[in-house]
DNA sequence: CGATTAGAAATTGTTGACAATTTCGCGCTG
DNA sequence: CAGCGCGAAATTGTCAACAATTTCTAATCG
């Protein structure tokens, strides 16, 4: 599972999602500047898809850009801030599982389960990073299917208040909230299904 | 004022800057195709600031990303998109001006005050580039000064809300409605600001 | 000893070249 | 004549080298 043993070579896509990861479960101290030299190495290629993934992830509000001195890891957000960055998804999210609702089918809700399945996994293993990852993924699943257009803007959302809050309170609890989330989405029950997100954000 | 005759060469910041008024106005019809070589020549740089730009607005929703097939104009955003942009659009520039009234001091005053007055410029010279560069300055203004965090979630909300509606209804209208917004900012009167910016943003 | 400054080292910014992939036109075949 | 390859052209992906800028270091001066 080391990315140094079994592959020699990344494209920016998979070193974005690892840094973000990275980023988010604080593996990097906040305002620390981050290397294109080292990064390069690191990933076993040119410093070219690292000036990408970190332009990325400025844009995503986890890395500040200062000019001709790189990128350092953005400080964390105050508490409300994040009040109002919650506020901004629950609306967000709202909307797209109303929409998820309306538009999806059989194929979406086996790849809902699947997903719902690996975030116990995750749970199980209680690897912060795993858990981090899929629940990014399972949020994604839905907004992503609702409205592409609102997906980047989600995703600085999400990042941002994962980074604040990557240590969540209870893994159990945690399982218990996205179980009722899609169990209501699976039955196409709208206001249940915003119900439990709303306890999900807060 | 022309880039082709002033300059030879543009830092990928203000590239980027030139593309997302071009796509805020609607030079470029929608999901069409940008290449990379086409835009170097045009700005005399190599693909490299290119891709930079690109890679910005893809993340802010502007422009769509395909793996080796490049970045397209973004499709339009539907109207339920919109309301849900707006909504939390509002929620995020009301706390950035409360926080702002707090914050500011006499020189944010003073930059306020000018940039109004070119906004006031650019309505008479009716233009809708003009009009949408300082429309976006003057909301940036007190948004960055809030908050750092919460500025590059407003900026790809800002831009793919004017793209939908870049046609504003009036350029009388909406020097009324900022003239409130900043009066009531400058009277550090926080309801009646926001009161001015939800009418803004509808 | 502290401040300053010049030079060295490190880091980012940009470029052109080359590799990999996709797209397009054209001839071939059934 | 429609469909199918096949090769050429166009386009994106990656890289290493060089230029510009910043940061560090150490010698010099008051």
């Amino acid at each position: 599972m080391n990315e140094n043993t079994l592959k020699n070579s990344y494209t920016r896509e998979q070193i974005c999602e690892i840094l973000r990861l990275d980023l988010i479960t604080g593996k990097f101290s906040h305002n620390l500047p981050l290397r294109e030299s080292a990064l390069a190495k690191r990933f076993n290629v040119s410093r070219g898809p690292i000036r990408d993934a970190f332009l990325r992830l400025t844009q995503e509000g986890s890395l500040v850009y200062e000019t001709n001195r790189g990128v350092r890891v953005h400080s964390a957000i105050a508490d409300d801030e994040r009040e109002v960055m919650m506020k901004m998804r629950l609306e967000l999210e709202s909307y797209c599982i109303a929409q998820y609702i309306i538009e999806s089918g059989p194929q979406d809700h086996a790849k809902l389960k699947l997903l719902l399945q690996q975030f116990k996994n995750a749970c199980g293993r209680e690897s912060l990073r795993d858990l981090a990852q899929i629940d990014l993924s399972l949020h994604r699943h839905w907004v992503s299917r609702a409205s592409t257009n609102l997906e980047p803007i989600w995703l600085g959302l999400a990042v941002r208040i994962l980074m604040k809050y990557s240590r969540l309170a209870s893994f159990e609890e945690s399982i218990k909230e996205h179980e009722k989330i899609v169990e209501a989405i699976l039955l196409k029950n709208v206001k249940s299904a915003i119900d439990a997100l709303s306890l999900n954000l807060i």
